[in-house]
DNA sequence: AACCTTTCGCAACCTTTGGTTGCACTCAAC
DNA sequence: GTTGAGTGCAACCAAAGGTTGCGAAAGGTT
């Protein structure tokens, strides 16, 4: 019954860091562990980390560059974690409608039954 | 630059087991610690740890009936909750689609001039 | 009332995960 | 070839998720 969403995919941009570390790939193109380390409040190594999370889940692919690895987003695998936040979002709130939907009703019950 | 969420809200429904949770309850209503753990492949202590949880955060409440503890979603706070999934979403969807342009003007270039 | 069952909360403990520091290696530049 | 920036690996720490064990409270049974 629960939305079918892909758990390694969610607990990859569950984390705070790892979604601004897309945000940043995203707003300033492809990046390395260093240059992302230094926007963001934790270490270098920290960072890496994250990256080869991000990397396992294939939100990211790395590209050696001399002595560098830049690392850049994965577009369709993005567009695909897009989809289920949007798929759970909206069986939510489809449910959160239903909800009201049947608390109103029962209100109506309530009022016409005793009254007001 | 990356989008205002509330890092707690996105945590707490950021567990899979807790988004589950949030499911359940709203499918089959309130629910007891016990209850949702029966459905659940943990015991019902974690559940517990997780009802407090989303506690904290207000996406359920508690009450007291008797012996048991009935939690129920707070409609609400989780429509707050969906509200941030689908801007964080479609911040992204936006990048997406801007770097795409980018990527088709480019290859425009290239075509013309190179001459294909 | 006494008893048994269910549900709960607390405490101890284990494992995984996110974070740090330290160190050795590589590649590029001088 | 030396120096400097960028990486990767390992050891170590703290917090989070999970488990078991236990004692307490509420409800049903006899």
């Amino acid at each position: 019954m629960s939305a079918v969403v892909d758990d390694e995919l969610w607990s990859a941009i569950g984390d705070p860091i790892r979604r601004t570390m897309i945000d940043l790939l995203l707003s300033d193109g492809p990046g390395t562990a260093t240059s992302l380390s230094r926007r963001l409040p934790v270490t270098r190594q920290a960072v890496s980390k994250h990256l080869a999370v991000l990397d396992r889940v294939g939100l990211i692919h790395a590209e050696p560059a001399g002595r560098e690895r830049h690392y850049q987003v994965d577009e369709a695998q993005l567009a695909r974690a897009v989809a289920q936040l949007s798929a759970v979002g909206s069986t939510w709130d489809a449910r959160l409608r239903r909800i009201k939907r049947i608390a109103e009703t029962i209100e109506r019950h309530h009022t016409s039954n005793q009254g007001g």
